[in-house]
Parts: structure tokens; sequence; C-alpha cells
DNA sequence: ACCTGAACACCGTTCAAGT
DNA sequence: ACCTGAACACCGTTCAAGT
């Protein structure tokens, strides 16, 4: 991807270099080695470019987190769920946001943190996830709470699926044997099921979550 | 905190550091002036020590994180829960568990992301939890996944907690009417209820995770 | 306007020297 | 064993010089 001809000083008579085109070179890097060693000199470097370059295009590193975040919240949209009831809508909402970022797994440390802009096209999403809970029943305060509860959950549980598979293995200890049996009887589950445990997980959360909302809506209908 | 003193070279009389101390300190800095100007030398100082000499007790940075994530763990017991009914059990730990790391919200970004250590007091909390999901009916595999959505639902609700309040705010947009309208409306549930959004939106989660939960014993009780 | 090249302040970490 | 002091490689970022 890098040029090996070397460039002379001075503007070049095309130009080499984008915001985007530098957000996607960071987020390239990140999927390949992970949220560490990945730095301004590897971008530029995967870009043919002297470091100094990239802040033609980008305020600083912060802002190229920034970047990647929208880029990945882009691909989170609720295109035709308005249609659906809405607890299908919201569910296919939810695993459409989780897969988003379990698809470069080293960023979700790096973004689950950061604020995301009001600007952005999440803001719209939100806006059809209130109106969907609307459907059901709720007032839009409430909805909103029920909203930041759901993301919560699947930040988490994309955090989750980041981590290192066997990060809860409770090895040889003898004094957990509750937790140690189950995680055993787990494993049985996951090639049986053949999901992952954090794929099991979020869909066992996901699950409870959805029955608890369709529960306070049955509550309400009576 | 430091000592103004200057000391001389060589070993002194008396230990000046220890594991402990610098985990502490560490944590206290971050406390004070959040996750970044926290450094190796920020320690230091605060000790009244050079750099170099915490590597007496610490491998590294990351250890120094460890030692933090283990800080905040211990926090988080089980004691007396195993008395409660299995959910009752449930909700008092989610509470406590979140708490834990709300106390430090600067330090939420770092630590959800790092593998907890598997001889961490935290696997004796996670015996317990399925312990009283076993009072509950769960098999235990099924447990060990209700354990982790419910436990990505807190990480990811104390990462809402830590973010800054105003982060989703819609501000003067007029194309999302409808998330607009559920944000002052929640401004009103907040200064009803006196409770902060993200303790709203955890509580809802919570409630909404148990309900499925109780909804799930009583079907399987029939 | 947009690149290179050189520099800046700062970082985590290592290690010899000293007691 | 455990501190200081000096050094190392590396980092994000700035800026003059060049086209």
């Amino acid at each position: 991807m890098a040029e090996t001809k070397r460039r002379r000083v001075g503007r070049p008579s095309e130009q080499v270099l984008s915001r985007v085109l530098i957000v996607e070179a960071a987020l390239a890097l990140i999927d390949e080695h992970g949220a560490q060693g990945f730095g301004m000199r590897d971008i530029a470097r995967s870009l043919g470019v002297r470091p100094s370059a990239l802040y033609n295009h980008v305020e600083n590193k912060d802002d190229i987190y920034r970047g990647i975040r929208e880029l990945i919240g882009e691909r989170i949209t609720w295109d035709g769920l308005d249609d659906a009831p809405w607890d299908v809508a919201l569910a296919a909402w939810a695993r459409e946001y989780r897969a988003a970022f379990a698809a470069h797994p080293p960023t979700v440390a790096l973004l689950a943190v950061m604020p995301i802009s009001p600007t952005s096209s999440v803001s719209v999403a939100y806006d059809r996830v209130v109106h969907a809970l609307g459907r059901g029943g709720w007032g839009r305060g409430e909805a909103l709470n029920v909203l930041v509860a759901l993301e919560s959950f699947i930040l988490g549980s994309a955090l989750d699926a980041a981590a290192a598979p066997d990060m809860m293995d409770p090895g040889e200890r003898d004094d957990v044997p509750e937790f140690s049996a189950a995680y055993r009887e787990r494993e049985e589950l996951v090639r049986s099921t053949g999901a992952s445990p954090a794929d099991q997980a979020f869909e066992t959360g996901l699950q409870l979550i959805l029955d608890g909302l369709r529960a306070a809506a049955a509550a309400r209908a009576r």
C-alpha cells in the first residue's frame, strides 16, 4: 500500500492524503496489529508519507479516533425497521450495533469510552428507537432510559466479545466449584450450539431484556 | 504527600515504597486528574521518589493497572447474599459492582478493557452468582451466560456513568424530534426523582433483566 | 495548499553507581 | 535490597523550508 518511491519536498502535484484515507488506514492497522502499535508514524508509513503530513488533514490523534468512531457508527442503521413490531426492530438494531463493533474487536476498548458526537447518525437511530418504544407504550423519558440501558448492555457485550476468550477460565482452582463446573458445562454448550461464549451471553441478555420489555408492555395493555 | 527533603543516592535506611503504596498513589492521581496526566513520573513525584524507583516494586505500568483493578475488585463482595432470595442477591451484587467502579469514574475506561486475573476475588463472586442462579433453577452453563450478560450490562452502565453527562444532548437539532423530546422529558424525570440519568438507566435495565429472569423461573416452576 | 525534514517536549523503561 | 541519576528508544506534535 505504501509507495516505495521517495517523494521530493514541497507540495506534490496531486494530493496524496485525505481525512477518510487516513482514518481508513488507521482502522486497517488496528484490525491487523491491535490497538497498540498503531501510532501516527505507523499510519504515515502505511500511506507512504511522513508523520507530519497527516496534520494537514487531521487535527490530532483524537481526531482520528473520532473518525473511526463515525466510520463504524455509520454502519449501524435503522433501515426498514420502522415497519417491524417494536420488539423485533429493537432486537435487530441491538444485534447490528454489537456486530458493527465486533467486526473490529480492538477498537471497542478505544471507542466505547469516547463521547459520540451529537451530529453523527447515531442520533437518528436514537430517534427511531424512541419512536419504536413509543409504539410499545413507553413515554419518551422512560424510553430514553430503556435506550441507554440497552446501549450499555450492547457496548458491554462488545467489550466482552473483544476480550480474550479464556479470560474467565478458573483453571485448576478448587475453591470455586460451582463456577468451575459452570465453565466446563458452557464449553459443552459451545460445542453443541456452535455459538461462541460471547455470542451466547449476548443473546441470553438480549432476550432477558426483551422479555422484561414485553412483560411491561403486556401489563400496560391490561 | 511527597517528602520535600532530597534523598541521597543508595539504599535508604528504611523502605520508602511498596506495591500497594504505588497502586494507591496511582488511583489517587487518576481520581484527581483523570486518566490522562497519570504517568510513572507523576506517581513517582507524588511519592517523593524518582521514576526508576517504582520498578523495584512493580513490573511496569500495566502491572499498576492490574493492581488498581484488583483494588477495586476486592471491594465487590458477596457478603451475606447467600441468605437472600436469588433475585434480591443478584440485584444487590450488580449494584455493588457498578458502584465500585462508579466511585472512580476515570478508571472504568482503563479497566473495563482489561482481562481480570482468575486468581482474584472476582472468581469467588462468580461462584456465588452461579450458585444463586442455581437456586432459581438455572443449569450451570446457562447460569454462566446470564452472569456474563449481567456483567456486560454492569460494565457498560459504569462506562455510561463515567461519560460526560451531556454526551447525548441533541442540542438545537430539529431532525430528531422524538429523541429531542425524550431528552427534555428525561430532564424532567431527573428533576422529579433526583436520580442521575445514568442511575435511572441502570435501574431500568437491571429491573428489565430481573423481570426477564423471574419470568423464566416462573415458567420453569409451572 | 500540502508535502518533507528537522526538531521539540515528553513518555515508559533500563541500568550502572551508590549505600 | 532499594534508592538516585543518567541514559535509551519512542511518542505526538510543531514548524520552517520547499514546490
